[in-house]
DNA sequence: AAAGGTCTCCGCCAGC
DNA sequence: ATGCTGGCGGAGACCT
């Protein structure tokens, strides 16, 4: 389960965006904030110099060898498509596969998954511009064309560049609990909003500025979880009809306003699930949960697990204080 | 653990 | 016509 060693792979040529991204969150040390770090090591066919897609190169330290003690994988967007992939980068991704290692792709990363087989039968996504182009040439792989990523067993591939940020955090809040998450998100200043889309392993990042006030709305929102909220207060407080607040709501955000309400919850449960004593039925209802068990239920739905299990893994030890 | 009552979502449509 | 709004109702999700 731990994610200490983490290597990018890189083909003729590499993405300079995709690649920093990666660099960006699992290359650099802020155990200064109490942050994870990690074992980083870009890898190619060979060490050397390889050219970005944006017209500089940067020196590869080690080859693939170096991937085979990851326990996270990234490919960041392959700029080739139609090249074939190299038996080495293929042999490394099968040999992650298949010691249990996660896989992580950006952006068009993913045809790199799929040309190694590493996807065969599995749920994945890719940038929206190249979706049907991957279900069209790897048709054992299941493309979500509409989703920011898609994790399925250890295999998460995200959609375009920023989408690959939502998959690192996602991991990271996976692998070290919402507070790691959120102290990165912090330091690395992305918005804290984050909205729930329709399914368990989407998530949407919200405009930081929204021109409509709905910005308003959804603080106003977050600072009353506790207490029932329904999509009609929450269009009343942004003066609209409950019709066209969800319209600007869906425009906005890519979720819908129950949808955003219920994970904004969960991510309230997670909080306090680790950093308090608080017994679930309490926890819940500090969340606007009904009872222990609506929470439950939600947990292992959008969770796949048990609010129990998550404070035993994430939770401060016994014996610190609560607030 | 299941089921009914409630709420949400979304396509449709009419009105401005 | 064009574009946005908001009401309606069925289907389905959610809550207890």
């Amino acid at each position: 389960v731990g994610m200490d060693d983490v290597a990018v792979l890189v083909g003729d040529r590499v993405a300079a965006f995709e690649l920093g991204i990666l660099c960006q969150v699992f290359g650099l040390d802020r155990s200064d904030d109490g942050l994870p770090t990690y074992d980083f090591a870009v890898c190619g066919v060979r060490p050397g110099p390889v050219p970005t897609t944006s017209g500089f190169d940067v020196t590869v330290p080690y080859d693939v060898e170096r991937a085979r003690s990851a326990d996270l994988v990234c490919v960041p967007a392959w700029p080739d498509l139609g090249a074939p992939l190299h038996p080495a980068l293929t042999g490394a991704l099968q040999d992650a596969a298949d010691r249990g290692a996660r896989l992580l792709s950006v952006c068009t990363g993913a045809f790199a998954l799929a040309a190694a087989g590493v996807l065969d039968g599995r749920t994945a996504t890719t940038h929206w511009q190249f979706a049907s182009r991957l279900a069209d040439r790897y048709p054992r792989v299941r493309v979500e064309p509409d989703v920011l990523y898609v994790e399925d067993g250890r295999v998460l591939t995200s959609a375009g560049a920023s989408a690959g940020l939502d998959a690192c955090l996602h991991l990271v809040r996976q692998v070290h609990g919402a507070r790691t998450a959120n102290a990165l998100a912090r330091r690395m200043v992305l918005p804290a909003h984050r909205a729930g889309g329709q399914a368990q392993y989407v998530e949407t990042a919200l405009p930081a500025a929204s021109d409509d006030g709905l910005a308003d709305v959804l603080d106003w929102a977050v600072e009353r979880l506790d207490r029932p909220l329904r999509v009609d207060d929450l269009a009343a407080r942004a003066a609209m009809s409950p019709r066209t607040f969800a319209r600007r709501f869906g425009e906005a955000t890519g979720a819908t306003p129950h949808a955003w309400l219920l994970e904004q919850r969960l991510h309230r449960a997670e909080q306090l699930l680790e950093q308090t004593h608080l017994p679930v039925d309490a926890v819940a209802g500090r969340c606007g949960f009904g009872s222990g068990d609506t929470l439950r239920h939600h947990f292992a739905r959008r969770r796949g697990t048990t609010p129990a299990a998550h404070r035993a893994a994430f939770g401060a030890p016994a014996g610190s204080f609560d607030s």
